[in-house]
Order: structure tokens, then sequence, then C-alpha cells
DNA sequence: TCCCGCCTTCCGTCCAGCGGAAGTGTAGGC
DNA sequence: GCCTACACTTCCGCTGGACGGAAGGCGGGA
């Protein structure tokens, strides 16, 4: 199935078609897969496949099989909200991470999504689905919850009101609860996700602001659910989301 | 000055021209600049600059201003050489990491340059120039030493025979000096860089092999020069750069 | 208030790009 | 070794998607 609804009509929809064909469970892809998961001709397709090969968008291996290109990822590491979130982020989360060596990761909002620009994983951390580039659901995170929480009203009813997705049997999807965990998150400054996404671990997460106290990225620790109490670590999840904040208004790309 | 030697011909080249104005000194473009960076008329910028805006390869801040969107990073970070590399190699970076406190990166070979996939920074290490993204040049840095010792003699003969930049008086830019150090590379299995890029620093680099034994990128660490003995760090980037080349195998995007 | 620079919209014109068909190459199965 | 199927590459007649200059709107600074 095509990602986008529509098939491509215009030249820069048939190359934003094709790298939309990459994904993280297909990394590399034939031509003709490409010209199928992009809805295009296969001349097209070899046209376009050529010239975006031959900037560096995609390389070719001994294959004969395509794959993003360093210049592609060079020009998309330029993104303000990954790579001037991840240059303030870095040492704050270094430290957290020697402190615990556990997950740590810093996410954004995106529509109704987090997308993880940022992971820390030690060898003995608790496993977690998230890889920089991952895509999670808001009300399922302990990211999304402070993300949601600072989003406009009519932001939460939107989100509230679409059809919520359980991962585990503890997954929250009652709107009402829901709101009285995002109203929590307010008030503590933090939010706790037990067992939402998987049921071995919890985790804490508290928002990154701007230098107009604007939320704009979450920083969180991912735990284990059995044993190591999640709250312990708000305080240091605390300190490292406000010394992320202080560094963010000198990154370039804010006003 | 234009990034392209001649102005774009086709849609796909005219999408990839605005791409490529934005640089790591200009992140934050107004349509203007980018017509001009780009070489293209202002009505033209204007109608990609919609279509890009709306897929998510661009973001238009309050100030009208474009920045690369999250939608390109997180295809861009589909880059095996990017990604895979990446999640391999984090581990063992950290572990250097803790270990020393110093920078710590990881840079592939693209053309006749290096380019820098991964960085771990402190806040007391010393200065480096580098940033996940950043190129330089082959022969004054201990990665580029390593990758080149290990590309066809072809390759080591054309680099040798262009003009090599001179950055420090400590810079090496006699061909045959160069060719001692390869041999030394290749021979000792790591290169070490002494103030060849700036004055207060040395690293020390290792490759990182893929499961054919292929060098596919190089570790590094980078210290201050005065002091501390670069040399002690040889079995540590030996050992990290050894566990990455294990874990490369597994990664998605190699055959 | 005026001017300048930037951005947005309009629209007549045209060639860049489309894609079907045919050719080539390769790998796997018999 | 041969055959078949599939993937990829090249060709070329045709056309509508896209071009860009001009005009208008907007905002900031003098």
């Amino acid at each position: 199935m095509v990602r986008q609804r529509e098939l491509p009509r215009s030249g820069t929809q048939r190359v934003l078609a094709i790298l939309a064909a990459f994904t993280a469970e297909r990394p590399v892809l034939a031509l003709s897969e490409i010209s199928r998961l992009a809805g295009l001709a296969l001349t097209t397709t070899h046209r376009q496949l050529a010239e975006l090969t031959r900037w560096g968008a995609l390389e070719r291996g001994d294959d004969g099989r395509y794959r993003i290109g360093l210049r592609l990822w060079e020009v998309g590491a330029l993104a303000p909200r990954s790579l001037g979130l991840r240059e303030a982020a870095l040492p704050f989360l270094e430290d957290l991470y020697e402190a615990t060596h556990q997950n740590v990761q810093v996410a954004v909002l995106d529509g109704r999504e987090v997308v993880y620009v940022e992971r820390i994983t030690g060898r003995d951390a608790v496993h977690v689905v998230t890889r920089p580039g991952s895509r999670l659901p808001l009300h399922a995170t302990a990211v999304g919850l402070v993300l949601l929480a600072h989003a406009p009203i009519s932001e939460i009813d939107a989100v509230l009101a679409a059809p919520l997705k359980r991962y585990t049997e503890y997954t929250v999807t009652d709107p009402a609860r829901l709101r009285r965990a995002l109203a929590d998150t307010r008030r503590n400054g933090y939010a706790i996700s037990v067992r939402q996404i998987e049921t071995v671990s919890t985790s804490v997460a508290a928002p990154i602001r701007d230098e107009r106290d604007v939320v704009v990225a979450a920083l969180s620790i991912v735990v284990p659910a059995k044993g190591a109490h999640a709250r312990r670590h708000v305080p240091a999840v605390l300190a490292a989301a406000r010394g992320v904040s202080r560094g963010i208004g000198s990154t370039p790309g804010n006003p």
C-alpha cells in the first residue's frame, strides 16, 4: 500500500514518493519495488533514481538495490528539531545515562504522534521499541503525555476523540482517565507511563522548553517495570530536561 | 555561490538544489535566499517550497523562514551508513566515552572526504570542530588516514596527487610522508593524528570492518594534544572498533 | 506616510518529462 | 546446458505540467 493517499502527480511529488518508499522495515529496495511502492512507471522510476543517486540522496549497492544515501542524511541532519535539539540534549542525556545505565531519549511532537529524535541505550537496559525516527502515539507514551499536556485544548480534544490504540492490557484508552493523566502531568511537571507500550517497561518524561517557555520536546528515561521505582528517577529527569531547555536558546535555528 | 556547478534543469534537480541550499552554517533560509542559492525563479521556488513543506521535508517557521523538516530527517536516518552504523556503534562509543570522557566519533568515507556520522562529546572534552554531518579531508584526520589506508591504490594516488590543505603548522601535506603514515596505519591497525586540524587536539582512529572484512567506517577518540598520551587510548579504540565490526553484520541494509 | 524588499498570485507559453514497448541481462529451475 | 521469468535499460512520439515575468499585497524601517 502506498503511503500516500493519491498517486504522485508533480515531479516534486514523484521524488518525495520515492523517498517515502523507504521505511525502517524496508531500508533496502529494488527498482521495481520502488516503482510499485511509489506508484510510478518503471521508466519514470528509473530516471528519477538515476538523478537521486547521482546527487547522493540514494546509493545503489553491488546487489543493484537502493539505499538512502549519506547526502540525504546530511541534509536531514540539519533539521533544527533533530540536529539542534540533539546537540543541546546530548550532554544531559549522557549524564542521565551514566547515572542510570537505562534508556534515555528525546522526542518531539509531529502531528498526532511523537517522533523520537535521539536515544541512548545500554546493553543491559530494558528493551525499547523506539529508535531515532520511530513514531508512537501520544496517549501511550510518557513523552507523548508531556507533549499533549502542553498542546492547545483543540489538539487535546482531537487526539482524545480519535480511536486510541491499546498495546497492552495496561494501555489507558479511556479519554476521561487520559485527561486526568494530562492534568497530573501539568501539575507535576512530568509524566510517568507504566507498561503502556510494552509490559516490561515504565518511563518518566519531562518537558523541554524553548526560550519562550513553549514545550518543544520531551526527555524521558525508560526503566524496567519490575523492581526499580520509576518515581525515583523524576528529579534527575527534571534536571536533565531543564538543562536542555537552558541550552536550547543558543542553538542555530531559533529566532 | 551555488554548490552546484550548473543551474538546475529538471524538476528533480530543482528539488535537490533547494535541499542543498541548506547548510550547517545556514540552516534557516528565507524564500528569496533559497531562490538565489538554488538558482531558481521566485515563482518556481515558491511552488516547490509549498510542496516540500506540505510533505514535511521543510518546515516554515513563524518568522516565515524555512528549515529542514523532521520528515526529511526521518528518511535520511534510514541511510545504512548512518542509521545502521550508528545503532551498531553507539554502545561501544558509550563505553569508550564513559571510560575517558573525551570526544568519540565515527566517520565514513564519501568521495575524497570523511563524513562524521556520530559523535559523543562531553562538556569537559577538548573542543572539536566536527559534528554529525561534518566533512573533513582524509589526509588531516585519523579517521581519514584509516579509511584511505584501506582504499584502492588508485584512490590513494588520486587523493595524494590533489592539492592537500594545511590547517595548522603541523598538518602533513607531503605525499611521501603521508604514504608512510598510511603504511604505518595498515601495519599498526590504527592511526594517530597529532594537531592536524586544530593544534589543541590529537586523535586515535581504528577501522570498522563489515562481515567481508571491508573497511566501511572508522572510529576515533579525540583528546587534548597536551598532557594525555594519545597512544595509551589505542587498546580501547581498537577494542571498540572491533566490537562495532562484530555488530555490523547483523544490521539492516547489509546483504 | 512612504518606500523598499519580500512574498504571493496570475496566466500565456512550451519543452521537459511521461510511459508503453522493445531490448538486454541475470538468476534459478529443470 | 537450456529455458523461462523477472528485473532493468533504452528508445521515442506525444502532451500537459511546469515555467517564470509581471503585477499586486504586505510588512518593516526610515
